[in-house]
DNA sequence: CCGACGTCCTGCTAGC
DNA sequence: TGCTAGCAGGACGTCG
C-alpha cells in the first residue's frame, strides 16, 4: 500500500488521518467476512482494514487510469498500477483501520451473535427465549445472529412458514429448529445466486446477483403467495419493511 | 438491562 | 412535463 486518497465527501464514519501512515507499507495478507464485516488483513501484525458494505458500497480493483466514478470516498494506491476504491452513494456504509483487542479483531465484533452456519439449535433456542420482541426484530438483531438483513429476514420467515409479528418467545422447539433450517437455506441459496441485486444496488456493473428472482415474499407486495396465492401483505415491522403471506406464516 | 425509535444519505418513483 | 414528498436500508445513539 502506498497511500491513501480521500474523496471529496465527508464519510458518515471519518477517515481518520493518523490512519494514512499505519497502512502505509502494509500488504493485504487475506480477506475474510465477519456477519456482514469485511477484513482485510495487513502484513503489520494484529491490524486490518474494516470495511461495512451498507446497502449501496462498492470495494473494487481498478487500473489507476480507470475513471473515477462519483462516489468514491477512498482510494489505497496498491503497487503495480492499482488501485482498492470504495464506492459507496448513500454513505451508510463504513472503512476503518482496527487492531485486535481483547481476543476482537475489530470493536463490533464484540457484541456479534454466531455465523448463521454455525449457531447452534441450543443458542437459537435460549435467545428466543428470553426475547421480549417480534421474530423480524430478532432476525435483524446481529447480537442474536450475525449477517441477515432485511431481505433475508423476510425470506427466512416465510420459508419457515412463521409470522414475522410472532413473539420470539412462544415458539416452539419444531419452529426453531425450522427457522434455523431456513436462515441457512435461504443464505445459502443467495450466495450460490452471488446476493441480490435490484433497483438502486445496482450500478450498471456486470457484477449483479440473481437472487431477486428467487424472492418468495420481499418487494413482492400484492403479489400473489407462490404457495397458495393470497397476496403477499406489507407492514412497518422493527423499522423495516416486512413481507409475509398471511395464510401461510401463523 | 432491554426494547423502541430517530438519524444518517442518495436516488428512484408515485402522484400532483 | 416538471416538481416534490416519500421510501429504502444497517448501525448506533438516545430515550423511557
Amino acid at each position: 500500500m502506498q497511500g491513501v486518497r480521500l474523496g471529496q465527501h465527508r464519510l458518515r464514519v471519518p477517515w481518520q488521518n493518523r490512519w494514512n501512515k499505519q497502512v502505509l507499507g502494509n500488504s493485504i495478507t487475506d480477506i475474510q467476512r465477519r456477519g456482514k464485516w469485511i477484513l482485510l488483513e495487513l502484513s503489520r501484525p494484529e491490524h486490518r482494514l474494516i470495511v461495512h458494505l451498507g446497502m449501496t458500497g462498492r470495494l473494487m480493483v481498478h487500473s489507476n487510469d480507470q475513471p473515477k466514478t462519483p462516489h468514491t470516498h477512498l482510494i489505497f494506491q496498491l503497487d503495480g498500477g492499482e488501485q482498492l476504491r470504495y464506492h459507496d452513494p448513500r454513505r451508510f456504509g463504513s472503512v476503518t483501520l482496527a487492531q485486535t483487542q481483547n481476543m476482537c479483531r475489530f470493536p463490533q465484533e464484540a457484541n456479534l451473535g454466531p455465523e448463521p452456519f454455525d449457531m447452534s439449535f441450543p443458542h437459537l433456542q435460549q435467545q428466543l427465549a428470553k426475547a421480549k420482541r417480534s421474530l423480524k426484530a430478532i432476525l435483524l438483531d446481529q447480537s442474536i445472529v450475525a449477517g441477515v438483513g432485511n431481505i433475508y429476514a423476510d425470506e427466512s420467515l416465510y420459508l419457515s412458514k412463521l409470522n414475522p409479528n410472532r413473539l420470539a418467545s412462544t415458539l416452539n422447539p419444531r419452529e426453531i429448529r425450522a427457522l434455523r433450517k431456513a436462515i441457512v437455506q435461504v443464505l445459502r441459496r443467495a450466495i450460490e445466486s452471488k446476493g441480490s441485486t435490484i433497483a438502486d444496488f445496482y450500478f450498471g456493473n456486470d457484477e449483479s446477483g440473481g437472487f431477486q428472482n428467487e424472492f418468495r415474499v420481499y418487494g413482492r407486495a400484492g403479489e400473489p403467495c407462490r404457495r397458495c396465492k393470497t397476496p403477499i401483505r406489507s407492514i412497518r415491522l422493527a423499522g423495516r419493511s416486512t413481507h409475509f403471506c398471511q395464510q401461510c406464516q401463523r
